[in-house]
DNA sequence: GATGGATTTGACCAAGTGGTCAATTCACGT
DNA sequence: ACGTGAATTGACCACTTGGTCAAATCCATC
């Protein structure tokens, strides 16, 4: 009320924000189903509701807005790898590790089809995160679980390969959902299957690597 | 020596079953790298070493060729399955079909590949396959399972979310090849780590089936 | 209501795209 | 040597691609 001018530049700047975002959410889902070389920025922008031209007002390449893209999905990869070091317990800081990473495949399953899209093409764009950041997190990680295996508390393993299993299962009900709904009969998992399916894999892994 | 036809007709046939082999080949490369839409025909002629002209001489369209290369792959996929089979105890059955997609995995990356490109972008070419053979192959194996469950011989779980974790983890090494290279300093898996790999993915998954 | 930068967009372009085709070459039986 | 069908391929085509651009339109400010 005190305020006379309500939106005199955020309305410029809202605006703005509003029509890159909906760019931004129309460029993951064709990305997504279609690669980054199979997508185009004339199905983007018709996705989006704008002319193609006014999509290279925003973004001026399609890799820029490509890369606009993978930035936020490896943002939220590493907001999800932060629940394993939450806890000092094995147990505790797995399932919350696997519970998180199920609830992002669940939550944003679009993310986790780009990234796989990008490593199956080679992952020009994200390779230095692989070689740099995720480098580092695994390792560091694997140090903290070979202290885990010193002290008994897990059955000796090499954790690298224990964590390959974690993203491939979790990420699994993202990349292959469509595979898992024909398998479904041909309906996506409800919730109370995805809760169980990720019960189970929390379980499954859990027991798998606890000494008898 | 005695023949002094060394190639009459076999001539004619073997010089061709082998620049289709070859145009195969080069099509299984580039399908899995960048999909069947980002896929040009000009690529796979090229690196086959052939004209474009001539490899629409031995198949007709991009989509043709596309899908000679899956229906290989999920003859590949059914083969490795049966070693489920060929055991009654859950603990040998299970380790066979791990040990199973395991190898198929290291030997024929490009397959798997292929296979979640299709499944990425809503498996238009492989859905039938998807929704009769593979459900038939699961539900049966389900049942399998189920009395394994009853005869206290496994834990009790879905045996659906025990397979997709299967299968997930056993594609991963040949999904997420550049990935799991980046993080092992750039090199691929040696075939001893790989075959640590294996045996782990073996071990953690049957304890953590098997009841205490 | 005039100014000027931000935004919008239709029209356009050079470089690919999958696919065709007619002309040529090849390999074999005669 | 010759005839014949299989195989090869350069040239071509209609269409799509990512990206450009100049002209139009907006809209906060003075």
């Amino acid at each position: 009320m005190t305020d006379t001018a309500p939106h005199p530049r955020p309305a410029r700047s809202a605006g703005r924000e509003l029509k890159e975002k909906g760019l931004f959410e129309a460029a993951r889902a064709v990305f997504a189903e279609e690669g980054f070389k199979g997508a185009t920025t004339a199905e983007i922008a018709r996705r989006a509701g704008v002319p193609k031209a006014n999509l290279h007002y925003y973004f001026p390449t399609k890799e820029a807005l490509y890369r606009a893209v993978t930035e936020e999905i490896l943002t939220d990869w590493l907001a999800a790898a932060s629940s394993f070091d939450e806890k000092d317990d094995p147990k505790e800081a797995i399932t919350a590790y696997i519970g998180a990473k199920m609830d992002l495949a669940r939550a944003d399953p679009l993310g986790s089809r780009i990234w796989a899209s990008e490593i199956l093409r080679g992952a020009p764009v994200i390779k230095d995160f692989l070689e740099t950041t995720l480098a580092e997190w695994i390792a560091s990680r694997e140090a903290i679980m070979r202290r885990w295996i010193e002290a008994g508390k897990i059955r000796p393993l090499e954790p690298r390969y224990f964590f390959y299993m974690i993203w491939a299962t979790t990420q699994h009900y993202a990349d292959f959902e469509d595979q898992i709904r024909a398998l479904n009969g041909g309906v996506p998992l409800s919730d109370e299957q995805f809760q169980k399916a990720k019960a189970q894999v929390v379980d499954t892994i859990l027991h798998g690597i606890t000494p008898l």
